[in-house]
DNA sequence: TAGATTGTTAATCGATTAACAATC
DNA sequence: TAGATTGTTAATCGATTAACAATC
């Protein structure tokens, strides 16, 4: 049953994979699915699975497993993915055009409202239909459409005050592919996607396996 | 002192960001700096950064600290970023041309050879001077050119076919942004990017914080 | 030398796995 | 009902933190 106990990061980011799969599950028309099964195939010990899930509830029935549909809007809910969320893209280079496109085509809950730019060259162009605006303007937009997550697609230097704009503008969520660590208000949630890092790890493991 | 024990995945995802923060206090001019220091400005307790970093030798020195230039060099050495790594592209949209152009300007270590795609209207196209080619050449040219990295940006449905072209061309590793989780053989390195996984555990804090 | 700080062992904490009673 | 499989408690494992002796 679901409780007040803090949920560990851990398991948050399980849950988009299980989401995956059982996506894929649904394609295929499977209906039901035991937690042993689901563990042959996702790699996750079926404790773990049943585990994880009862951190929300009881989602499964004895004797008989989970159904996949159902399991599958469950951790859709969970996630948040049945509301809709706004969001700008600060930065309208290679990233922010292939984020843009990218939550364009496969995200219907993830709407890119606007870019913005600093290069006078992109100012005013679109992408997809979007506009690219100046970003002086960032804080007055962000503000006025009640934006929900800002996407910081910048170099390093500016992207702390970026932050702390988009901050002040009022968003709650921030997607930083900037190579820094930002520090952010407690309200204010935080992903950094930190792509170098992921490549020297890839590195690392490529001289010793 | 270094061992032959496994050292954790954990330790090895930190290792690029202790060299992040050790490059900024090279930058300022900072030479020598104790785990207590350095803990303040990471984040990591100060005894964390010691058992990290005695996973690969004592690089300090008793009384004094650890030096700033030592120390980013020796973690770079660890993360095997003192070699030089030819890489192919697969999928030459917009994530494959933002990989290019950002490999291509801050990863000199890191070099794209080649990019490849299905559509002819990309094919004989060039992004920062290198060459889209069509995907049928990709087994031969990663053979022929020693390639040591394979990047797939295309979509989940051909992902797991083109990752298995690339081992069996002899890449040692594979950076996977397609939204799927590859098998490959042991002996080759693999580093998954779920971007939509990413967007997703924003998603889920945006609605607890 | 005295003070500072590492390297390393020991203690704690949290996450994963195992076991099994509850129950469909 | 009997068999299967969950939900949940208990045991284990691994990672983090604390403590302190070694030593610069």
């Amino acid at each position: 049953m679901a409780h007040n106990v803090k949920i560990s990061n851990a398991v948050i980011k399980r849950l988009p994979r299980y989401r995956r799969y059982l996506k894929e599950l649904q394609k295929k028309g499977v209906d039901k699915i035991s937690s042993n099964e689901l563990s042959r195939l996702i790699g996750y010990t079926a404790s773990q699975i049943r585990q994880d899930l009862n951190n929300f509830g009881g989602f499964g029935q004895q004797g008989y497993g989970y159904n996949v549909a159902d399991l599958y809007k469950e951790i859709s809910t969970i996630l948040g993915l049945d509301k809709q969320y706004k969001m700008v893209i600060v930065g309208a280079g290679n990233l922010g055009q292939a984020i843009t496109n990218y939550t364009h085509y496969y995200k219907s809950g993830f709407i890119v409202e606007s870019l913005f730019e600093v290069n006078p060259k992109l100012i005013g162009g679109k992408i997809n239909g979007i506009e690219i605006r100046d970003c002086d303007e960032l804080v007055e937009y962000t503000e006025k459409h009640n934006i929900d997550i800002g996407i910081i697609c910048i170099p390093k230097d500016s992207a702390q005050e970026v932050a702390d704009k988009l901050c002040f503008a009022g968003v709650r969520g921030i997607w930083n592919f900037a190579q820094v660590d930002l520090e952010l208000p407690d309200h204010v949630a935080l992903e950094e996607v930190h792509l170098s890092d992921s490549l020297y790890s890839l590195a690392y493991h490529m001289n010793r396996e």
